[in-house]
DNA sequence: GCGTATCGCTACGTTTATTGTAGCAAATGA
DNA sequence: TCATTTGCTACAATAAACGTAGCGATACGC
């Protein structure tokens, strides 16, 4: 297994190797929680606590490694007093995929 | 492939418990490999082995059981002698997450 | 027919990721 | 002080993903 040191950080984005950025955002984006963390924080700070019950009591450990990753990706930041919150650029990413959200409804309907 | 009206409940989509069609979609994108999947066939059909091929040799279990996924939910679709290949409705959801592509480009900047 | 190559797909043992519960130290307010 | 809440972690158990091998079916050229 080829291992390229091209990984945006010291946690290796899955799908980095092949050094697409949209491969290591699609390899992020596929991790348990990423995208609903994302969605979550859309309006506006949540505490670690807070987040967890609107995660549907998401286990804290891999909240907290997947806030971590957000981070350091530059999505989320943690403001003092406030709790997490998307930064600028996570805000950006979160209305790359808001079209989803319609697409859903009309979606589910299709499955039933 | 036969589809039950409660074909979406089968696996029982992670984030669906909320009866959210946004969560579910979330859940269901959420799974290693199926964004990337969903990614590479945006040009066309690939056989199963091509598609793992292009997915950096991905074991072919999880493959099958993301293709599976996807066929179920009616993103993707199995044409005899030609591969699997992105449904309309497939192609409507690559295309309510492209601007990711662009998005990633800049992204990935600021990470170096 | 025969061999060979490919297709979609699965078995199965190992490794990695995620879960669930409990609890820590620091900060805050009473 | 005491009680809460914060972000965060330890640790054992479970579930998901991986890697390798190979199946039956199909389609070729010979």
């Amino acid at each position: 297994m080829p291992k390229s040191p091209s990984a945006a950080k010291k946690h290796s984005v899955r799908g980095s190797r092949t050094g697409r950025p949209i491969m290591a955002l699609l390899d992020l984006l596929g991790r348990r929680w990423t995208l609903r963390i994302i969605w979550e924080l859309r309006d506006g700070a949540l505490t670690s606590r807070a987040l967890r019950e609107v995660c549907d009591q998401a286990s804290p450990t891999i909240l907290q490694t997947r806030l971590s990753g957000l981070r350091e990706a530059g999505f989320v930041e943690l403001v003092p007093g406030e709790g997490y919150c998307l930064t600028a650029l996570g805000r950006e990413l979160f209305e790359t995929f808001l079209p989803l959200h319609r697409f859903a409804e009309r979606w589910i309907k299709r499955q039933e």
